[in-house]
DNA sequence: GTGAAAGAAATCGTCGACAGTTCCTGCGCA
DNA sequence: TGCGCAGGAACTGTCGACGATTTCTTTCAC
């Protein structure tokens, strides 16, 4: 599942393929990302890998020094923790918006996410509980139609990545999470603006304490 | 002087000009933005065009739809409160910061600004009186030291430049603020997070407040 | 042996030309 | 008159080659 691109794709989204390659840690950070070897490796013109890493640089994953090259972006432990502080007043703010503007539908839809989640947790199913928290995240987020807070927290998202990843297989936490976000998911589904900000900010203020002591 | 890029710049910063233009209002929001007119009208290469784009694409400014050509991103008047909303809680969370780590040079500089301020304000000197509010915000976030925040920040200034400037025409505004300005200063200076945060909190929602009543 | 300068290698930046796509225009036909 | 279908204009997307810059290597003088 590596490199079987043989012919299909023509020049394809480059800019795709070198993210995820940066996403999953084939592209190791602080990498150098050089135009040529790129190009050879992915069968495509040094010209369209120009413009993927320039797209790249917009999203904040790839660095690049003027006339000396593209490398990884590396998230530093400190860069972390300022990204899970901004995500916090971020996804607060989406929370907020979110319990004001849901419709019955997204509530519907909420209620049932519960459910499932609470149902994961209890049966012990650790990989669908994981993916359901992050559901809970995405909902909320999407329900809140903040366009601009969403768009921010998705660029986010992608920088920390690799920390994301250290996070989620963290010890001691997942358990007591499980109420962090039933809490969440209350406040919003009972339109409570305050309460579902506050429901936000403490869970993720639990997250950015774990983050802090992993140095 | 508009091209009088003779021989000097061998493609100079394209970028700059083009964002410049932008901002000025040269090009106008929504206006298409055609590789070989611009160009033509810098006297570089279209390839250096089209890096600039996309490098502005990744700033927010610019927008590209694939085969379709690049236009200056318009701003819509929801947009431009959703991101005085998520200022709100980034420019939040810096002034917190700065009430945590603020050195006594730094309480030393925000006190001769608070004198400036409150000078060019009784003085009825509206042009450095405006430009002093604008310093204040400046040298929070620069005191604050969160990286994150503050690109983010400068972000999404750049991209709701023309409201901000809508703004600042707006009448009534410009004598209550000056408390709330001092408000902030004082509660950094005091080193009081809290405090700090929210005089941060209640100057951003008055000019949320007038933002929304603004279309 | 050490350091600096000259040379070579590697890599980015720029260019002009060509291919592909979208959109407009005008023609033919009902 | 209205609709669909070429044909063409206007751009964007892609490519390979050349020029410029940085970095590594070698050589030479002291």
């Amino acid at each position: 599942m590596t490199t079987m691109s043989v012919e299909g794709a023509p020049s394809a989204d480059v800019a795709g393929q070198i993210r995820d390659a940066i996403q999953t840690g084939r592209y190791a950070p602080h990498q150098r990302l050089i135009e040529s070897d790129i190009s050879a490796e992915f069968g495509v013109s040094r010209a369209a890998v120009r413009t993927a890493l320039l797209t790249l640089t917009g999203e904040g994953l790839v660095e690049r020094m003027p006339n000396k090259g593209a490398r990884v972006r590396s998230v530093t432990l400190d860069e972390a923790v300022e990204i899970a502080e901004v995500r916090m007043g971020l996804e607060a703010l989406c929370a907020r918006k979110a319990a004001e503007v849901a419709t019955d539908d997204d509530i519907a839809k909420l209620r049932r996410l519960r459910a499932d989640m609470v149902a994961a947790a209890e049966s012990g199913n650790h990989l669908t509980y994981s993916e359901l928290k992050s559901a809970v995240h995405q909902r909320v987020q999407q329900i809140s139609r903040h366009s601009t807070a969403v768009a921010l927290l998705e660029r986010l998202r992608a920088q920390s990545a690799r920390h994301q990843f250290r996070l989620a297989l963290h010890p001691g936490r997942g358990v007591d999470s499980v109420h962090e976000h039933a809490a969440i998911i209350d406040a919003v589904v009972a339109r409570d603006p305050e309460a579902a900000e506050s429901a936000m900010r403490l869970h993720l203020a639990g997250v950015l304490e774990v983050l802090r002591t992993l140095d």
